[in-house]
DNA sequence: GTAAAACCTCAACCAAAGTTGAGATCAAGC
DNA sequence: GCTTGATCTCAACTTTGGTTGAGGTTTTAC
């Protein structure tokens, strides 16, 4: 083996390239997580000779906005499209992540929205407890998700 | 066998007993899904000799509600947890489900509101790019679960 | 030059919330 | 009385987002 003296994240790589585990301490993930994202294709390494590991120092940003994105809900696959988006050869400018953060808050909003549509809708069953009766909004996600003023249209007749 | 001719919903059972069929049908649930909620106890059901479920028809709303809380994001387990604690000989009056809502009402305010901060903060990355910079509070988790003021803690120092 | 720490792959397992299918029984209509 | 539809149980499979462990190699450190 002709790779002798070495340091952990720079034997024979590209000043800056970080093993595994300097990653996983440095962006608050798992190592078996890190592997996880790789066969997803959320994430790319270089190999050492060894077999080995090395991200470019960019992967903690891809990491943190991995994270981010889970936050708002956005499903691991959704987030492997929208990073597959980013430019290959150089390295993502601030209004690459800028874009993404922009579609990534119109997802947000909208799950906002519907939550918030559903809580108001619980607020006027609270009062008159008409979860309980046939004619609660709150029966048919239909309309909760197409409109608030839509006429209800029951998913169980209950009581003929 | 001695029981004779019955109406699939009624042989034998208290008038208004329902098949599983039925309340998959009048619910809007597979009957699959029934029988899982069955197996996790989020509902219970009779038996008639031939051994098929009949259900009073309060399992109606409860399944109703059910659906209403898994849209609020609560899990079954906890929905389970919560549905237990209603009137056991009595069917539940309108004022037990209300109760039931008032709490799950809270923890959709919670919800919303997590998701409105992280909105908010994703906001103000949006415009300066900084979700790549080292001092974006979206960064760090903690930040955003407990108070926006608070002093930002990297997750990753990033280029030393 | 050797021991320990870090790394590798691959497979199995976990939880949640169900769905699907096999093989058997029940019930109802003609 | 027989066929058809509904139901039964039980096990296996699905997806998402990982974790855990076995068995083996690399790298680092003394």
């Amino acid at each position: 083996m002709p790779n002798s003296k070495r340091s952990p994240s720079d034997c024979g790589f590209p000043a800056g390239t970080l093993s595994v585990g300097e990653v996983a301490k440095r962006s608050g993930v798992a190592v078996s997580t890190l592997h996880f994202y790789e066969t997803k294709g959320l994430i790319r390494s270089l190999r050492t000779e060894g077999n080995q590991r090395r991200y470019p120092r960019g992967v903690l940003r891809r990491v943190a906005v991995i994270k981010v994105a889970q936050r708002t809900g956005i499903p691991l696959a959704s987030i492997q499209t929208a990073l597959a988006r980013l430019p290959d050869g150089r390295a993502p400018t601030a209004d690459d992540w800028a874009e993404l953060s922009r579609a990534w808050r119109a997802e947000l909003d909208e799950r906002i929205l519907r939550l918030a549509q559903l809580r108001d809708q619980l607020d006027d069953c609270i009062g008159c407890g008409c979860l309980s009766l046939k004619t609660c909004p709150l029966r048919n996600p239909q309309d909760v998700l197409s409109g608030q003023g839509a006429g209800p249209r029951l998913l169980e007749p209950e009581a003929g």
